[in-house]
Order: C-alpha cells, then structure tokens, then sequence
DNA sequence: TGACATACCATAAAATCCCATTATAACCCA
DNA sequence: TGGGTTATAATGGGATTTTATGGTATGTCA
C-alpha cells in the first residue's frame, strides 16, 4: 500500500518494476480494468507486440484498409483507454487524475500482481473484493465436496 | 482535449510528437477517418511503410500496372482526401477547417492514441463513442462468461 | 492588398529532474 | 539468534525543464 502524494506521484512496488523492466524503456502502460474498479497495468512490451502483430497481420494479408481505417475495435478501444506512464529517477509514476479517479485511489494505492501485468487498487476496494474472491472460492470448493 | 487557437492551430500532444518525429521530417499526415466522426492522423514513416508493402505486395502478385499506374485503391483513395500537416516550432499543427468541420471540431479538441496511429475528435463526440465501445466490449466479456 | 500561412517570442501551468530524508529489508558476525 | 550495520526502497520537496497556449511580426501568393 503506497503512498499517492500531493503531486499524484506513486512509487511502483520494486519487484514490478524488475519484472517489466528489460526493455531501455523504463516505465508501464495503464488502463482502467474492464472488469475490476482498478487499474490495469503491463509493460511496454506487450504494447509494441499487439501494434506489430496487428500491422503484420493486416500487411501480410494485404487489408491494407484495417492499417488506415482501424477496424480493430477491441484494440482501438483499449488503445484509447490507455496512459503511457514513466517512471521517474526514483521510479514512481504519475498517475493521470481520470484513472486514479475511476479507480476511487486517493492517497493511497495498493499493488496487486496478476502474472504479466499488475493492477492499482484504492486499498478499501481491494480488500472487499479480495474478501469476497476468497469466500466466493470457498463456497466453490464447498459445493464441489472439498470440505475447508 | 486540447485548445484550438482562433486560427485554427492545435496543439498535438507531446506523448503522439515522440512517438511520430524519428524522421527528420517534422509533422503528420492527416485525413478524415471513414470509419468514425473524427481525424485519422499518423505519421510519415507509417505512410511510407503501407507504401512499401503495398509495392512489395503487388510485385511479388505480378501486378505491375497496379504498381506503375496507381489504379484506383483504398490507399489512392485515402490519400486523394489526406493533408500534410507540419507542426510549428511549438509542436501545434494547423487544422484544416474541412478536416476540422467535417470531425464537428470547433475550439477544443481531444487526441486518442490508437497504437500505430492516433485520432483527433470533438470531445462530445469522442466521450459517447467511447462510452459505447466500452460498454460493448464490456458486454462482450460478459458473454464470453467472465463476470465483471 | 487581403487572406492566409509561417516564424518568432512570451507566459503560466504542469511534468520531470535532482537531491535529501525516512523507512524497510537484507546481511553479517559475535 | 540478537543486534547492529549496510543496502535498497519509498517519500518529500525545491529547482529546472517541457508543454500548452497566446500573441505579434513577418512572409507569401492569388
């Protein structure tokens, strides 16, 4: 749980920034999730890869209209949501006041690591979501036979 | 959603110029999208690459009026309706009030990266356009049995 | 000349850099 | 294993630079 100060800078977890950190480029891509009231975060990687892929595709299969049109929803949309964020000298970012506050993070952001990416939570929605992931899991298990 | 000048200058985001300006050559390419109420922008090297692809596409299919003659296609097309744009010392283009007129862009002005690309939108026009993307891809999630 | 484009300069706000300080974790050795 | 020592991480804030924006002056061309 970081702190957010009163420049709307916030220190990325160590760890998350080794992690995403082979690239010269130092700093993430974040979006407001789809599917949490939290901040989706990867590297930069993962970006340059879609774009390439995507140009191939469309180049490789002569659709030369898909490169100038831009008929790829789903990659536009996300493209659309998205901050390129960073990192300063200390490895902080800034984050853009419309994320932080879609996400309900004031002063206080907790880091959660979700595989390739990470998310940016307000600390009180994470930990009501994650209580409720658990017992969600938990009645799961329940209802499978698998006694807790 | 940045500021169009009395005479018709906006400024384009610093992030979009990086992204853009390897080549010497300083400024866009810009066209009015045929697929959204907005202006299609990119820069010259992505035009220089459909150029080359598309020479090299046609060759390798033994089309070499195609090539020779520049028959009538999607890309001839496009750029039949596209303006060069060159920024000024500021790092601002001059809008062209077709361009601008035809996008419902009167003062203001709201810039959406879409990876190789980028967009320039009435604000007004941008938010509903993006609150349904969103909401459709949302739905679309949903569908595919992921709970939100 | 007038309409328009371009160059140039000024300014306020915001982002970024840079250094100091505090907190936390890792380490080492008696 | 404790307890001190060092390295690393996180935070704070002032100084500096970059952006975005406005305006004036200069150039160009029908």
């Amino acid at each position: 749980m970081n702190k957010v100060d009163r420049k709307g800078r916030v220190s990325v977890p160590a760890q998350f920034r080794a992690a995403l950190s082979d690239a010269p480029y130092q700093g993430v891509i974040a979006y407001p999730s789809l599917k949490d009231p939290a901040i989706d975060v990867f590297g930069r990687g993962m970006l340059e890869e879609l774009n390439e892929r995507r140009l191939d595709k469309t180049m490789s299969d002569g659709e030369f209209e898909r490169a100038l049109l831009g008929t790829d929803n789903i990659i536009d949309t996300v493209m659309a949501m998205a901050y390129e964020l960073p990192f300063d000298g200390e490895g902080r970012i800034l984050l853009p006041d419309t994320l932080a506050k879609e996400a309900g993070i004031s002063d206080r952001a907790t880091f959660v690591g979700r595989g390739t990416r990470f998310q940016i939570w307000a600390p009180d929605n994470f930990n009501t979501n994650h209580q409720n992931a658990i017992t969600a899991l938990r009645a799961k298990l329940h209802n499978q036979g698998i006694e807790s």
